[in-house]
DNA sequence: GTTTTGCATGCAATATTTTGCATACGTTCC
DNA sequence: GGAACGTATGCAAAATATTGCATGCAAAAC
């Protein structure tokens, strides 16, 4: 047992988040990263380098176990799925102490915002747009998955309704942020035009 | 030049999220921890230890400057102020290209969900409840800096209102976040019972 | 008068994420 | 017939963040 020099975390969500996809499916690295780059991506985005290094973490504690696929002249696919091992492991964790926290949003667009000057306006004001229309194309991805799957939450069964209720927050958040956007983009448009009438007050007020 | 093994980071929007900081006011590092929990954590949040290391790394590239503050019977305190370089810096940051990727939310409350279960329903509901009044707070606090300071937010000059839209986008947030909360909690409270009624669909569907 | 709380700073170790690189095969575009 | 793109996997290094620990002084609480 040399060269097991892998971690032992303890916490790491992204590890538990991928038990998770892996609960319904046996799915590849490359599966997973779309994954976690498309629906999954509402609340957490993850490179492929780093699904495949929790993935041979979590092959090397048992937690899952990988089979070849191999197909026709194509690279060769490793499949995983969940061990009972990795199923209750998944079990413990849902009902561990969870570290809360209020929520951050964590994009240094805000921080830019704070420096809101006539020189930064109307790129600021470029990239917001930039920031609505990709959260517009977003919601539609969310939407047609909710239209698909979940049209009737009354009557999915009992984790489905967990996972349609954090679809759910995916989008209601969307919505909100087309409206920040809206709203934003109003105040800018405003601002700059006052800029281009009187340059007025650029730093008095 | 020895010790200088301070990498020389190309990103990191801590470092302006600081820099942005010192725009208005010369800080200790104990002010921008505290600012970082508060009114900041909107957006970014930030430990005291990154906040000190940031604060060494941004001395040694002179982007900001320390005064010592002796006050009487109290340890010293460190206070910080932009040079005129780390202006500059920080006008050629907001301005460079911005890696814009669609947010996620990165809550592993988020996952948790997605495992549902009859095990977990109850404590779920709870760990929401919890964040509900956690977000609630926070929301009280955001409120009451936007009455005190960005009431008449047509009149702010033009930096300020930069401020005032990240503050905006943390309320609406914070809003659209208790809306969810309690179609979450509903949808949780109604699964409960009809778990206890009838044991109904744990599994099926 | 001792414990707690708040102010104020910081190191070291661990954990986590991102970036840059590298490979290899097949199909589709030009 | 070569470039670009999509599938599929992975290492190594750099950057970033969190956790645990440590220190010292003063004021307020008990």
């Amino acid at each position: 047992m040399a060269g097991l020099d892998i971690p032992r975390y303890a916490c790491m969500a992204l590890r538990y988040a991928i038990m998770t996809a892996l609960l319904e499916d046996e799915l590849s690295g490359y599966d997973l990263a779309r994954s976690f780059d498309q629906s999954r991506g509402v609340f957490w985005r993850a490179s492929h380098q780093q699904i495949y290094r929790e993935l041979r973490g979590l092959s090397e504690r048992r937690w899952i176990v990988r089979r070849v696929d191999r197909q026709r002249g194509r690279p060769e696919r490793n499949l995983y799925s969940l061990t009972r091992d990795g199923r209750q492991a998944l079990e413990r964790w849902v009902l561990e102490a969870d570290r809360m926290r209020v929520q951050e949003t964590r994009d240094e667009f805000y921080i830019k915002l704070y420096n809101l000057s006539a020189d930064s306006i109307d790129y600021l004001a470029e990239r917001l747009s930039a920031r609505r229309a990709a959260m517009m194309e977003r919601l539609y991805l969310y939407e047609r998955i909710r239209r698909r799957h979940y049209k009737d939450h009354e009557a999915l069964p009992l984790r489905r309704r967990g996972v349609y209720l954090a679809l759910l927050g995916g989008i209601m958040q969307g919505e909100q942020y087309l409206a920040w956007c809206d709203e934003a983009l109003a105040l800018l448009a405003a601002s700059a035009e006052e800029l281009a009438r009187g340059g007025a007050k650029e730093d008095a007020g």
